[in-house]
DNA sequence: CAATAGCAGTTTCCGCGTAAAGTATTTTCT
DNA sequence: AGAAAATACTTTACGCGGAAACTGCTATTG
């Protein structure tokens, strides 16, 4: 029974016609990022955090004293929404916000001893999750598609074809 | 000056060091999406409305009396997300619901006359957009991108590595 | 054929992500 | 130096997306 409702199943997915949708780019990575946050959530399981969250401490990691508005821009969060991420890793006691002398408006950010243990305890589950054991795709192939996701993400302007 | 305060944003940018993150998968993905939509909005400058948004008024173009529930798994949208979208192409005149005798849970979906004309008029702003001038990927590269970008989302099982 | 389970879709509630406006500080320009 | 512009972040308001609970209908089961 569970196979003839699998089967079913596939059939009713298989029904659609998809009329050239088949080869969206916008389609496949929205697909394709799903996994990685199904991925994500499995190797974090009842840690209740987000990629973008680790992505974020592990930079302040590995650049203490960075100022949000860096972070922001290379990972292309808006400045709104780092505010509040810095806020609960803030309240969470993970981070530390400091304003600096050399320029009052700019904040930077160092992990607490707290936040950097925590970052470090998670390091395995984040870069095993994403960066090893691609899921069937082998270390060749996750070069490629890097390449390429990069090369669709920043046409290439100067040295292009 | 413009070339100066490039230059420096170029530097502050690189300043941050990735620790690792530049071979996260997950990261590419979003910042790949993230173009996708720029180019996506660029293309139905005005038009309001989103990929999805269109998939789906695509989808049912192609399908026509194809089921909530078939669209939402394909296009992994969740069934409350999907009733939304429906109420406000239904609002908006641009589909029509219908309650099959069959199975009266169901809901079928079909485009009105004035859905169909928006659909077919905004065809090639969409797959324009995004099947054909890839920004930068050839065609051999596009093919070769889905083709990771599937064998990422959908882990070969049987086959295996 | 009534009771139970399952299914398709809906509603409610909540948090994230964004745009736009606001604040405080620094830089630029004259 | 003082006014204007730019910068770095914060605040506010709003819509989308998701989880969970709910409604109504259909299938199963004894």
């Amino acid at each position: 029974m569970a196979k003839s409702s699998e089967v079913l199943h596939a059939t009713q997915v298989d029904a659609v016609r998809l009329g050239g949708l088949e080869t969206s780019i916008g389609l496949h990575l929205r697909l394709a990022q799903l996994r990685a946050y199904d991925r994500f959530f499995d190797a974090f399981q009842g840690v209740d955090l987000r990629p973008g969250e680790y992505s974020v401490l592990w930079l302040i990691h590995q650049n203490p004293g960075v100022r949000q508005g860096q972070l922001a821009e290379r990972l292309e969060i808006k400045a709104a929404q780092m505010t509040k991420m810095i806020r609960r890793f803030e309240d969470q006691g993970h981070v530390r916000r400091v304003i600096p002398d050399e320029d009052r408006r700019a904040v930077c950010l160092f992990l607490t001893e707290g936040g950097s243990a925590f970052t470090l305890r998670h390091r395995d589950a984040f870069f095993g999750h994403d960066t090893h054991n691609h899921h069937g795709l082998s270390d060749a192939e996750v070069g490629q598609l890097i390449q390429l996701l990069t090369k669709y993400t920043t046409p290439t302007k100067g040295t292009g074809q």
